[in-house]
DNA sequence: CATTAATCGAGACGGTACGTCCAGTCTTTAA
DNA sequence: TTAAAGACTGGACGTACCGTCTCGATTAATG
């Protein structure tokens, strides 16, 4: 049933995502103003504040809206498979400017309890649950054990990552991701009749 | 050689590093200004801005000169054991209201390249020092094999503990700690003859 | 020639001119926002723009077509009793709640020169030519002399009720415009025996 | 007794004083943001804040601090003949670009219960106290009558003055000064020789 | 009777100014 | 010279309102 009144107006929404995702992820969530994103979006300020209580959401919607699904998970002949291609995936993405926006929303997170649940809700929650269904296809396929804690599981493997992304202490390259995997295949890995040494720089 | 004129305030400076200790970790660095700081501490403003350049540099300090010392690693009969200690210690430090400077800290870096260089160079780096020398003691002790990238394997210890503090997917307990340190030796742990089974929840 | 489409509604036009006079009689043209008065009316903004160009209008409009007529020349034996009375009129016009009208459409008519025409043409001009043509008759019948500026004459006898109305300087009480009227007589009434020098253009 | 911290800077204070003058004088008040004001006076908006609660309260200042005095009563021969040179000085003073300070304030003044309160005793009652003194001078020199109310005599003075700055209806050219004058002159001045009966209060 | 076209209530829109807040700097007097 | 106190510039914030625009729904006069 059709409210009353003049709808929102979508290109305007769409307008002002585009704007705060560009900007914020050139120049960083405190460099840019919301007058600098209602200007760039061609629209009111009061426009922004209808539709979002403040700045760390609207961004946070245009990292959902706009580039949310660049880390799903590819296909791949096999679960496992799948989630070493989607770590490469996922530390492409930190490390490309759509980084600026997590360590963004992290940051403002931690003074702004509203904005970290939604994030948590919103963002990480639904990226840890296809990891956690993908870890399962895995069990499933024998590829790796069952009785480890799938949570713990997934904070080691993507903890170093948002750990390098937010500290700084190291690049997110190739090699890293790789190692990254590799541990978590010794600790996880079903056991087979015969096994290998396991690897590492 | 004898300065002229009034001497700084010895008592000064430590009151505005416990203020800002004990503000900032109370209440968040954002929710704090500087005029609390310094109306907390009894000292002017510019009392602050003489002894440190910015307010993220009086709660660097405040962190690394009041409590910096509480996550040295103990004591123990092997470097093993003092580094499964030193990650209990690192969580309860986190959990613990001090665990507030750490994000405040890691926060304001995100959009503060000096503050971050800071943080990494005074704070992190000295600690991956500590991990670094004790990770080799063990392999000295035969208790850790000798041909990985211990720079990876600190930050796949470490950066879970950093993931649950900044993004609260979940709790630092004693449990995660000892699942986090089991994957770590299962990965790295010299290979005996005999060799038992690895655990998790 | 007949007109196409839905006529304008003037229950609508009513509504909206009563809402205005209300609201900005009682609580001050500025403290009264259009969105207000159209709530108040049960009237959509937009109808209001349609029918008025801007606030000002409106109240201007509601001063003419709601309570134009209030300070008309009463009858009474001769013009210049009529005359006396309807200084009175105009005071406890002015001491009403209606006197906030006024005092708002003068107000906005400094920053707005087409309000100020307006407020001239429309409300100041055509009391103006009643009075006129009062001191006119006044003098046709004898009463006043026929040797001075009206215009001048006008703005000395109703400039000190705007001027009590605007600046609050005094009471617009009965004694006030007594004497207001005493003095113009004095000035202006023919004279009835014997009299020296007149003055004035 | 000096007190402690830094002064309020007078030449912060007059520079703001100064462009507000000269802005509202040229554009008008509300043509006028806080914003520019700040901006022309090369000052933080804040500083302006500290100084006034708001842009009304400025505007006072700059009136009664930089051209208080354009219109104090000039020596003369007499105290008729300095009331007569005084109306004339203010007329001119109106029919300046000073006068958009007179108009600005008693349009807001409307508005802002507070702004009239100061108007009235910062700028009209300290004014009519100097008419009430001339009047009284010009009572004891014999000049004028002692049987009339001062302050309605004031405002029907200067009540058309006002009037005609407000409204708009005529020019504050000479001629109408010099007839306001002379009808002041008729209902008031003393009786030379032979006198009837007076009028008025 | 169906069509047409301007109106209606409702409320979102762009724009502008407001008054508040805080960081980091500067300027006093007192010690 | 340094201290406490507090005023300073600069700039972002979130709110309010104006006058415009856009919906779906209504309402005469026209065809």
């Amino acid at each position: 049933m059709g409210t009353i009144g003049r709808p929102r107006s979508k290109s305007a929404h769409e307008a002002i995502l585009k704007s705060a995702l560009r900007l914020v992820a050139k120049r960083g969530f405190r460099a840019v103003s919301m007058n600098e994103i209602a200007a760039d979006a061609g629209v009111g300020k009061m426009t922004i504040y209808r539709h979002w209580p403040n700045k760390a959401a609207v961004v946070m919607d245009s990292l959902l809206e706009l580039i949310g699904n660049e880390t799903a998970f590819p296909e791949a002949g096999n679960a496992l498979e799948s989630l070493r291609r989607q770590l490469h995936l996922q530390a492409a993405f930190f490390r490309s400017s759509r980084g600026n926006l997590i360590r963004s929303l992290v940051s403002e997170a931690q003074s702004d309890p509203e904005l970290a649940t939604a994030f948590r809700d919103r963002w990480l929650y639904p990226r840890r649950d296809d990891v956690r269904q993908n870890i399962k296809a895995a069990i499933l396929e024998g590829s790796l054990r069952d009785d480890f804690n799938i949570d713990t599981a997934i904070d080691q493997l993507y903890g170093s990552l948002y750990y390098r992304l937010l500290l700084g202490s190291g690049v997110l390259n190739e090699q890293f991701i790789e190692d990254t995997y590799q541990q978590f295949l010794t600790g996880h890995q079903a056991r087979l009749a015969v096994r290998k040494t396991p690897k590492s720089a």
